[in-house]
Order: C-alpha cells, then sequence, then structure tokens
DNA sequence: CGCCGATACTGTACCGGTACAGAGAGGGCT
DNA sequence: AGCCCTCTCTGTACCGGTACAGTATCGGCG
C-alpha cells in the first residue's frame, strides 16, 4: 500500500494538498472546522505529521545541530566533566526543539556523519581541527561553534581560560616552596608515557593551553619538570608512569594534572608507593568535576564552570544559525573566554622540608 | 550568490546533472577522467558534497537514528551506567555510518522532536511507555527497539533479567540471616519518601521488575521491607531517607538497592550513622557499574552487562531497519533477555547476631 | 448599489537530490 | 559486415513537503 502522504489526505476530505499542510503547519489559515475535519482524517489513515526529511528539503531547516566530538565517543560518554558539558548543551537547546546529533569523527565506510547528516548547525568541541571530520564541517558552510579549541578567525568560539588558571595551580605550588615538580597530561597520539622534550610535542588545545601556563610559572623559577602524557581515559597509564616518577631519588614533591581523573592516577600512584597526601605530595588538579570534592584529601583544582561553558556553546550555536538565516557573514563573530579559578583544598600543602 | 548546487557544477563541466550526482554517489558509472574533472570543478566552487537533506528525501534514508530519552537528560550524560550504554550503542552503530540523534522527550515549544525530526528508526531507552514522544515515534511507523521497557509485541526489545537478578540478591540477604531488610529504589514520579504500600505504585519497567524480584524472595520469607522511593539522580534524599529508617529502634541491618549509586547513597547514611558495612548493615547494589568496585568495602551487586546491552540494541535496531527497508512487516521480532549475575563482594555479611 | 478588505482556500513553482530506463559509441566475435 | 554487449552519459519523473501569489466569497459601509 502506498504510503500516506499530504496529498493522500487531501483526495480523502476533497481539498487541495496545501490545505492540508496548512492543517499541520500553519492553523490560522484554515478554517477551524475545516482543520478538525482534516486532522481526523489524517488520525484515521494513520497520518503522524508531515515528513520530517520532505519538511527540511522545502523549509530549509532540519531541527538538529551537530555536536562532533573527535575524542574517543566512549570518553565522551563515560567523562563526567563531558557528561555535563553535554547535557548542558541538551537543557539549553531544549526549548527551542533543536534535537543533538552526534557526529563521530571517522564514519568507517564511506559514510562520514560530518558530511552526510543534515543538520542545521555544530558545535566542534575539542577537536582536532585538521582532522577530516573538522574540514568537512567547514566546507558545508554551516554555521560552526568551536569549543575548548583554538579560535579561528570567522567562527564563534567558547573557550576556558586553560593557561591563566594552569599558571595559577603551578604559582601555588612554588609559593607553597615546591621546586620539584611533575607533569601529568593528556594527549590523544603519541609519544605516550615519559618525555624527554615537552615543548616539541603537538598538542591538542587544552592540553597546549595548560602546558604553556603551568610553564609560565615553573620556567621563571627555573624548575624543569617531569612530563607524563597518556590519552584522557588510560588512567592506569598516569599510574603506573608517574609511580615510576615518585620512586627516583629525586622524587618529585608535588604533581600538576590535566584533570581531576588524570590527579586520581597519581594518587593512586601515590598510595601504592606509601606517600602520604599531601605531607610527602601535593596533587593539583583540573575541572573541579565532581570527583575532586569527593576525593579524601579533597582535591586541589582549577575550577572551569563546565555547565556555564555548555549552555554558552549552545547559545552562541543558536545565536550563529539565526545570523546565518538574517543574512549571513556580516561583522565579527563572538569568541568567550570563561573564567577558571583555583580552588585550594587538601591534597595540596607545602613542599616536605627534608626531601626524601 | 545563489547556492552551489549539482546544477551549478554540471552547466561549468558541462555534463548533465545526473553525471555529477554519479560522480558523488555512484563512482562506478562514469569515466575516471571525467569524475576527476567534477570533482575538481566541485572543489573550485566550494561544494561540499550533494545537500543531506535533498539526498535523504530522495533516498528515503537519512543516515541517523534517534534515541529517546525520557529520563533526565542529565543524568543520561552524567550516569556512568547510561554513558557506557550510550558509549556502546555508538561504537556499534560506528561501522554503520549512522549518528545518533538524542529525542529529548518534550521538546517544548510546538516542536517535537520525536515527531519532527528525521530519523531512519529509534531506541527508545527506558521511557515512559505512556509518554506523548513515545506515541509519536511510534505513529511514525519507524523501525523502533525498545530497551530496558515492557516488551512490546511488534517491536523488538532488549532487557535485561532484572526480576531474577534482584530476586538472587534478595535471597542472598535471606541466606546470610538477614530478615530486617530495607529496599532503596527508583521512581520519576512521585509518590518519593518512605512508601508505605510498594505494590501499589504505577513504576517504570526496571523499577517494576526488580521489585518483583526481590519480592518474590523476600515474600515467602515473611519479610515486609521498608521502602525508600526517589529519583534515580537525587542520591542525597535516598541518604536522608535512609538515615530516617536506619535510625530506627528496629532498624533494618540490609539494604536492597536499585542501583550502584541508589547504594553510594545508603553508603553515606551508613557511615553518618556509624554504622559499619557489612558488620552492621549489609548493601546490596545492583549495575555493577565502575563505583561498585571502588567502594570501599567493595560493593556487593548484581551485574549487568551495559555494553553488550548497547550493542545488541544497536544491532537489533540496524537489523530492524533492513527487515523495514527489505519488505516490512515479516514475522515475530526477537526480544532480547540479558542475563544478570550475582556478584558478592565484601558490602554483604551475616545478619549480625544481637540487633542494636 | 458598488466598492473594499478580510477570510478561506488553491495553483504553481520550487527545495536539491536520486532512480531508472534509455541512447549513442565503440569493441569483440563470428 | 552484422550483431550484441559494455561502457558512459542523459532525460524524465519522482521524493513529500512549503512559499507565495493568486482567486473566490462574503459582510460591512458609504
Amino acid at each position: 500500500m502506498p504510503r500516506v502522504t499530504l496529498q493522500t489526505i487531501a483526495d480523502r476530505v476533497g481539498v487541495s494538498r496545501m490545505t492540508v499542510s496548512n492543517a499541520f503547519s500553519r492553523p490560522d489559515q484554515l478554517s477551524r472546522a475545516l482543520r478538525e475535519r482534516i486532522l481526523t482524517a489524517a488520525q484515521e489513515l494513520g497520518y503522524a505529521g508531515p515528513d520530517p526529511t520532505a519538511r527540511a528539503l522545502a523549509r530549509g531547516t532540519t531541527g538538529a545541530v551537530g555536536v562532533l566530538l573527535t575524542d574517543s565517543l566512549r570518553h565522551a560518554f563515560t567523562d563526567q566533566v563531558a557528561g555535563v558539558f553535554l547535557a548542558a548543551i541538551a537543557e539549553e537547546l531544549a526549548p527551542t526543539g533543536l534535537a543533538i546529533t552526534l557526529l563521530t569523527s571517522w564514519g568507517t565506510g564511506d559514510v562520514v556523519p560530518a558530511r552526510d547528516v543534515a543538520i542545521d548547525g555544530a558545535l566542534v568541541y575539542s577537536c582536532d581541527p585538521t582532522s577530516p571530520a573538522v574540514s568537512w564541517l567547514r566546507r558545508r558552510n554551516l554555521p560552526l561553534v568551536y569549543v575548548d579549541q583554538d579560535p579561528v578567525e570567522d567562527a564563534p568560539s567558547v573557550n576556558i581560560a586553560d593557561r591563566s588558571g594552569a599558571r595559577a595551580a603551578a604559582q601555588h605550588l612554588l609559593d607553597l616552596g615546591h621546586r620539584r615538580i611533575a607533569i601529568a597530561t593528556s594527549g590523544a597520539n603519541p609519544p605516550h608515557g615519559i618525555i624527554a622534550d615537552p615543548a616539541t610535542l603537538v598538542e591538542a588545545h587544552a592540553s597546549d593551553q595548560r602546558r604553556l601556563g603551568w610553564f609560565d610559572a615553573l620556567e621563571p623559577a627555573g624548575v624543569k619538570p617531569a612530563f607524563v602524557r597518556h590519552p584522557l581515559d588510560q588512567i592506569d597509564s598516569v599510574r603506573r608512569d608517574s609511580r615510576a616518577i615518585l620512586s627516583r631519588p629525586d622524587r618529585p614533591t608535588a604533581f600538576l594534572c590535566f584533570s581531576d581523573t588524570t590527579a586520581v592516577g597519581v594518587r593512586q600512584a601515590a598510595d601504592e608507593l606509601g606517600l602520604r597526601v599531601p605531607e610527602d605530595l601535593s596533587i593539583v588538579g583540573f575541572d573541579d568535576g565532581p570527583v575532586a570534592a569527593q576525593m579524601r584529601p579533597a582535591l586541589t583544582t582549577v575550577r572551569q564552570d563546565v555547565v556555564a561553558k555548555g549552555r554558552a556553546a549552545a547559545a552562541a550555536l543558536t545565536a550563529e544559525i539565526r545570523r546565518f538565516r538574517e543574512g549571513g557573514p556580516g561583522g565579527p563573530v563572538p569568541h568567550l573566554l570563561l573564567a577558571t579559578e583555583l580552588v585550594v583544598r587538601e591534597s595540596s600543602g607545602p613542599a616536605p622540608r627534608t626531601p626524601v
């Protein structure tokens, strides 16, 4: 049996297809009575409403926005911080009725979601800017908003003050008298492990900025940190390598970590070696996610407002979509930088007087 | 300037629109040389590929599947178990190139994502089957798969053995000699708090099944459990009310919990009252998520394989999409029931001899 | 009475692709 | 030479809607 379309209903009721369309999409265009008849007929025929695809083509709008996640998808869902970010976006978007379509970086096969899925705009969240998915999105000439990425001239962006936050964290440790400081950071691509010369690394935006921030403070103080680097979701590798570093004779008295989760890995290493936090080892995290306050001792960390970031990103995207609709590339686009703030808790303390 | 379409390129190269279409979508239909010329011209004109919306209309397929989440969106992203589930779906779907569109239950305004967003099929995950979003989806006559929901005759479903898992948990406590047992469960809608007659509640599928399972074991033993009920994300309320129950003179010696997270709330209550786990209070969770093993003492819980559930759901959905494409409603549809398993760790022990 | 504007509905021309059935050219085989 | 097949490319008819500019009807008013 053929599909039920506007025409089916139109024939049934004896009106034009256009009138049926209006019954669904522009109720003010026809009399209440006729509209009722049409809706009833539609109901009887099992018509669920105008086909979204056809409507999207005709109207030029799909009702969905993409979120591009290059990072491990699993991580995006599993990580508390990423989860809160996505949830905030969803909440901010809910009133607009926009659905969220998750764009994975590389649709295996020859389907590339970033190129082939219909969307009204997209959020590029913490992606490798050189990845194919990102360039496909750019080529589509869609409203885009970059989040946690190097700002691009012509697209709005939302970032947090990674660098100054990291600097504050490092300065905090210096102020406490630490001079042997290690760093545990993240990096999706190799090299991983204990890195000799971190300055040569090609980093994602956040890793890069935080590294710069740490060094802003450490370099003037003449501190040359040991450097551990692993993908975000491999806490276990962090644990292993930071344990190695903490076993050295000149072991560091403090660790700067890329995230709270990373800090958990370092913490585990300390536990294994019987090092007390913060007496023997100070640890500073980043994000101030749920784990930070739950840790014992509670984690000193750099707070970012992930919910605000999510809401700002969603708002920027809807604004950008509006801007496109209303005439396109006007003047300069907004670049937001959200504040970060050092939260001193219990995992950081004065450098031990007598190095072990 | 007008948009670049297939026609623009066709005119430029001097071929028919159809040939340009083939250059992108069916490379075997034209000579390699011509294809190169077309692709080059497209590149020059800044054409990113066939418009997904138009393609979707013409092909009758969108390249995206929906996931309907009635439950608090925030919870879906924040909860570890839900996160792992979504990630598993994403991983299973990746090779197919299908993107995931998150359908929120109620697009405020008059946009209803479940009705208005173009998708090829959808997963209905732990939703209230009477919600408008679900009935919109059903009316659209799309491939649907129900997950963690009462199976429906004509749609495939994936469930876990909630009932037998819960029964095993309850039996475990009975075997340890517990007779004063309390339950901390979940419920999105009121009533919340300490419930007198749990049998009258209208529950979501999982809550319902687990309650039945617990009672399967408890009733024959003549145990009438105290009953606490709160939304999943309100651990704090769980903590408060279970604390109240644990303060009673005839306080329970064991708690059966809807999830591991719920168990955390109960655990906090126990801590606050100075009750030792498991000496004074046994606690059994559900899910065996990441927290279970991390808890100290490690949590006795009912294990479900969330990754397997996600993969099975995704596979069932792609199969259902295929079935629709190849001729529609054939015979009976599959209903999967994944096993659960009691994992005994350290949070459950013999009932205390001398009740306090 | 005749003109005007509002209200209710309709006709046509798209939106930007794809499917499918040709049509023409060239090559191999008998 | 004649036939058929393959390889390329094209023409037409949709996919299922919406926008916009009509057209008809009718009541109100000068």
